[in-house]
DNA sequence: TAGTATCCCGATGGGATTACTTGGGTACAG
DNA sequence: CTGTACCCAAGTAATCCCATCGGGATACTA
């Protein structure tokens, strides 16, 4: 339940995969696919909504590809998800940020649940929000090291 | 995205109105579906489930209808959800409570975002499973109480 | 014992969503 | 001019969601 579609992962896959070579040159879609595992043309869609967004540049011929747009320590995991999901709320009463909305709740407003389903987006939120894809890069690199001090 | 179903609110809402009843004598479905705004048949559906999972009891011919199965005290709102849509993670890898399962991640384990699913699926579940009925009763009774002192 | 209100349960069905694939077109380096 | 890459609109198979239908079993009431 509540869980993320297979497209949000590939995309914060793919985005991660364009943070990690940020100052390179372009990476193109088929190595994106095979370093990260990810249907070719499925990632080529995805591709495509990131860069509408603004959020990639391409890149076009040979030697072309993807590129971040921005600073790996400007761009966050929720920015991503929203783009690709919308916005993440257990109920779609707090998905568009008025508690008060006429949405398909029949309890308008008045409901038991509103206070608890805030807090529990929040919770999730101030983790998603919070967390940059330097962070994720620098994270990695502190896992990767571990196996060096045990042999 | 990350929605809990209408079903699973359904069942929420259904639970709720038990539990404002506890004491009381059963209430039948169709009580419950007007009470709450449930389709009828659905919630049937949905209250055959609670009983097998044990959380609700059935009496059956006229008088007859459900209870709340314990005490709303001792009732969070996660257990629910885990019943009616499985365990709530944000991403399936972490469902099972087992960060290494052989799931259908094909970084196993090597997951740049495993650290943080972790992270945003406790700051879930430590508001939904710290949530128990008898609290939202008497968040709703404060609510109520508020339009008395504004006449 | 008849009647009826209620729970019990399996089957079904349409609509939306998901997870992709197909099949084209367009730019550009060598 | 050729191959590699991006660009884009559709299509599709499978799955899930949200119920509904139709009947059967049970228990209370008169």
């Amino acid at each position: 339940m509540m869980q993320a579609s297979q497209k949000c992962q590939y995309a914060l896959r793919a985005v991660y995969e364009l943070a990690k070579r940020h100052g390179e040159g372009p990476a193109s879609a088929p190595d994106i696919a095979r370093a990260q595992a990810i249907p070719p043309k499925f990632l080529e869609l995805i591709l495509q909504e990131l860069r509408q967004a603004g959020l990639v540049e391409s890149r076009r011929g040979p030697l072309g590809g993807y590129l971040l747009a921005g600073d790996p320590r400007a761009l966050t995991v929720g920015q991503v998800i929203r783009l690709i999901e919308g916005p993440f709320a257990p109920v779609s009463c707090i998905a568009a940020g008025d508690p008060g909305a006429p949405g398909p709740c029949p309890l308008q407003g008045r409901c038991a649940f509103l206070n608890m389903w805030e807090r529990a987006h929040s919770a999730v939120a101030g983790v998603l929000d919070s967390t940059t894809f330097q962070d994720l890069i620098e994270a990695e690199r502190e896992v990767a090291f571990v196996p060096n001090y045990c042999i």
